[in-house]
DNA sequence: ACTGAAATGTTGATAAATCAACAATTATAA
DNA sequence: TTATAATTGTTGATTTATCAACATTTCAGT
């Protein structure tokens, strides 16, 4: 049973920022191991403790979000036994605190895509995989593909992220997450579920 | 010769950075050596390495603070066999840059003066020391008091400081400088030092 | 005044990060 | 191409930070 050192946490939190900003300038063949360990301001041969090349680490910050991603999407099922249709309208309002606090690496996957390629659809994926899950708790008549309707919420989710950071983070997460429930009950034959939840 | 060790300083930082986001809530007295190894998330063991008391924290805080006033505000100085009058214009400039670098510190400072008793004062006297340094290169008539000028100038300085914390850094501080340099010209009884420097 | 909780200083063993130096490889430019 | 510079992995000795544990002391509430 290997024990937290929080000395272990810093230098990879610290190398995995100094990757993200690097990101901004420049794509990953080009960025050097002492570029990044001289952001990070620690020392060449840590870096080679913890990771054999920069892939390993880019590597491993991608996981970071990813994970991030999905607890800040499921933080409202939390400590549930049943899950309401307040709890859906709400899963979605953490996902924007953990982009805003995920800022720099947002700003490279969104303004610079080519840097890191496919990863767009691979956030796409992700966040498929969480509408399904929410799906699940939605009365289905029986007539809706479940994964046609995920795929149309996480493209759209993904189109507020991708216009939000493009725009610089002009608004607050709350903000946001005001507005995405505002969209959901106004769209077109919506049966106002958070208005109506005892349909 | 005593080695530079980035650890060393990385801790001291982070501690340094702890006491005073602590300070904004409550002071000196009310705050525990365990509440800042957990916001500077460092082990306690390693502040006994450091400092004795938290008084003794404090104190290296101002004085990290007053040593990077004094090397922005001298910043022009540098590698300079003569000083124009060009040079004293901008002599202030940097100075706002360190504000902005020291935001929470000057927060404290400004919004809550009863936790760091008489540091606006000593604040201002250390602009006054420097503020003497430069009207060493002001042709003096003589019949101006060196004490008086430099104390007038310390405190409109700190004023505009002052104004620029309380309103929440509203301004860049590029702005404050070109501000600064604009009210200096505009001072009843002007001679134009920089639109006139052959004077 | 009493009691449980929190904070304080200190300890020793362990793990991680540091620095400097090195040879080898890879870029960069003349 | 060749020379020069920069980057790369790796090393070992040293310093620092970590953790957990401990006995005291201080604090807060009853």
């Amino acid at each position: 049973m290997t024990q937290h050192d929080r000395r272990i946490d810093k230098t990879q939190k610290a190398l995995k920022s100094a990757l993200i900003k690097l990101m901004e300038e420049k794509d990953l063949p080009h960025i050097t191991v002492t570029e990044i360990v001289k952001k990070a301001d620690v020392n060449r041969g840590t870096f080679y403790k913890h990771y054999e090349v920069k892939e390993e680490l880019l590597e491993a910050t991608i996981q970071d979000v990813i994970k991030s991603l999905i607890q800040a999407y499921r933080h409202p099922y939390l400590n549930k036994e049943r899950f309401t249709i307040k709890d859906l309208s709400a899963s979605k309002i953490k996902l924007f605190e953990h982009v805003a606090a995920n800022a720099d690496f947002y700003r490279v996957i969104m303004l610079h895509p080519s840097v890191l390629p496919g990863f767009q659809n691979r956030l796409c994926e992700v966040l498929k995989k969480l509408s399904i899950q929410d799906l699940k708790f939605i009365p289905n008549t029986g007539t809706i593909d479940v994964d046609l309707q995920a795929s149309y919420q996480s493209h759209a989710l993904f189109g507020m992220i991708f216009e939000w950071v493009k725009g610089g983070f002009k608004y607050t997460p709350e903000h946001m997450a005001q507005q995405l429930l505002e969209i959901l009950s106004n769209q077109p034959f919506s049966s106002g579920y958070h208005t109506m939840p005892n349909k």
